[in-house]
RNA sequence: GAGGACGUAGCUCAGUCGGUAGAGCAACGGACUUUUAAUCCGUAGGUCCUGGGUUCGAGUCCCAGCGUCCUCACCA
């Protein structure tokens, strides 16, 4: 680092800003690779002919002499990027410069750039910002290059890069340090694009569907909607204890009651719980409802969601997750919640005192709980790791499920849905309970065996008394929006799809050099 | 929260039985106007995560702590 304060010194002393200036008229790299077709070459005739396609060991040397030889000429361009890699060959270098939308190699010659500019040159580092003018044109290798004209510094690096072609591999400083991981690495920062596409994908659809999107409140006075425990803040100025969302929920339910017939949010929560592969304190989700529709219309919306996005990051219907070949194909399968209960145990899934001893028999505590508690203790041990699909569980036990319509004809099945794919929950999604004096009474309701801060059953008067003045019948789905980026972009950790992941506070000082 | 693995140069990693701290890349000096992870010659670079302990002697063995990862638990 003592090396680069000292260039840092030198461009100083030449009269250069180290930091550069705005830097007008530049093409994306990837605009101007596409240039190469302009490249032509002019024979001594005077004769312009196309430039040759580069190919492997191309020789532009011997192609000249074939042609009786001449000059390259191709269009001006301007560039701007990270200084990549570098070659010296004395008063020749050759630089690779790199933005967002790949990389390009500058022909850097000290007779063709001057004096003055070589000096700038010779106090470049890897990592600097750079701008350059030149000639688009081929080295004798037949190499699309920038041939320099002037170096602009852009600005200037005091801290080195990770190894060149390897990157950042260290886990920890990939995700603590994600400007270096995303600036080196190029499959995490086409991730983080992807994960930008597939967001501006859902959106989309939704829109082109007639969904509104809102802001809701993340401050909440009572953290409903799921069952997690919740992060906890006060409000000086009211003297008010507040929790940051866990769901989106209940507000996008009043805001039916409201008359926002197809409404949706998406937007981070928040859940005080354990941190994992799949799991990170503050994530995304995505939650709709639609007035007048039910789950069936959200398992539809849910299909064209995922098929959508697929597709927006160049994905077809085959894709791979880890070790798994999937078929994402919609439809999707739509299998019974018991029927796979049965499927994959053997148990018959009305058959109390079976399903006690299948849940003893693998470990579960019986002892207190509700038995649709210990049934879907069972079907979350055995059943959802088997769920490779993608899957559509469908009827669920009513009792679990206290914001949801019941069926018509059996009211201990509740209308409800959960996505499977490679075991893990991708959504969730309801026929929405608008019955406010079944409602208020499920919110009363504690099951047996479940602790109350992990329960859905927080009273909530305002969100019933908001069912008393008539919310539509309606479908509502949830969607965990970072699980579906790290499907469709092979991601085997929610921290590979989350810019800046919970950690630690570091404890060392970053200031120090 | 429990268990396991890991922590050595800016980065990626070796380090044998406890006996002077190593390599590649990056950096610095030199040669080179068509290189492709350029090449060649030379130089410099260390809180071996932290703190204790055992030992004549610890990167290495023991204990504690910190951090990351993995598995489990909770959750989506």
């Amino acid at each position: 680092m003592a090396a680069r304060r000292a260039k840092l010194k030198n461009i100083c002393d030449l009269g250069i800003d180290p930091w550069g200036q705005r830097f007008d008229g530049r093409s994306f790299i990837g605009e101007i690779r596409a240039r190469q077709y302009e490249i032509k070459f002019k024979t001594s005739a005077g004769e312009l002919i196309d430039a040759p396609e580069f190919v492997e060991g191309l020789d532009m040397r011997s192609w000249k002499q074939e042609r009786g030889g001449g000059d390259l000429v191709g269009p001006a361009v301007r560039a701007a990027g990270r200084i990549v890699l570098h070659r010296d060959t004395g008063k020749l270098q050759f630089i690779d410069i790199q933005d967002w939308t790949g990389t390009i190699q500058l022909f850097v010659g000290k007779n063709q750039v001057g004096e003055e500019n070589w000096k700038l040159i010779e106090n470049l580092d890897l990592g600097d910002l750079i701008g350059v003018d030149g000639e688009l044109k081929m080295t004798m290798r037949g190499e699309l290059s920038i041939f320099a004209e002037k170096i602009y510094l852009l600005t200037k690096t005091i801290e080195p890069p990770p190894a060149k072609h390897v990157g950042l591999v260290d886990p920890e400083l990939r995700q603590r340090l994600r400007y270096i991981d995303l600036a080196y690495n190029a499959e995490s920062r086409q991730r983080f694009l992807n994960r930008t596409k597939i967001v501006q994908s859902i959106r989309r659809t939704l829109d082109e569907n007639q969904f509104v999107e809102i802001e809701g409140p993340t401050l909440h006075s009572i953290a409903g909607g799921a069952a997690a425990r919740p992060f906890e803040t006060f409000h000086n100025a009211l003297g008010m204890n507040l929790f940051l969302r866990i769901a989106l929920e209940l507000h996008l339910k009043r805001l039916m009651v409201g008359g926002l017939e197809r409404v949706y949010e998406l937007g981070r929560v928040y859940r005080n719980e354990g941190i994992s592969p799949r799991h990170n304190p503050e994530f995304t989700m995505l939650e709709v409802y639609q007035a007048f529709g039910d789950y069936k219309s959200m398992m539809d919306l849910t299909e064209s969601l995922i098929a959508n996005a697929s597709k927006a990051i160049g994905l077809g219907t085959q894709i791979s997750w880890g070790e798994q070949q999937l078929d994402i194909s919609i439809p999707f399968a739509r299998r019974p919640y018991h029927e796979l209960l049965a499927e994959h145990t053997g148990v018959d899934p009305f058959a109390e005192r079976a399903l006690k001893d299948y849940a003893q028999a693998i470990g579960l505590t019986v002892a207190g709980k509700h038995i649709d508690v210990i049934k879907n203790e069972i079907f979350e041990e055995r059943v959802e790791e088997k769920l490779v699909g993608p899957v559509f569980v469908t009827d669920y036990p009513a009792s679990i499920c206290p914001l949801t319509k019941r069926k018509q004809d059996d009211p201990t099945i509740a209308e409800r849905f959960e996505l499977f794919v490679c075991g893990i929950e991708l959504a969730n999604a309801y026929t929405e309970l608008n019955d406010p004096d079944l409602q208020q009474k499920l919110f009363k309701t504690q099951l047996a065996g479940l602790p109350a801060e992990e329960s859905m059953a927080k009273m909530d008067h305002d969100f019933v008394r908001a069912l008393r003045n008539g919310m539509p019948p309606a479908g509502g789905l949830g969607v965990g929006i970072d699980r579906l980026v790290m499907l469709l972009t092979n991601s085997q950790s929610i921290r590979d799809v989350i810019l800046f992941p919970l950690l630690r506070a570091e404890t060392g000082n970053p200031e120090h050099e």
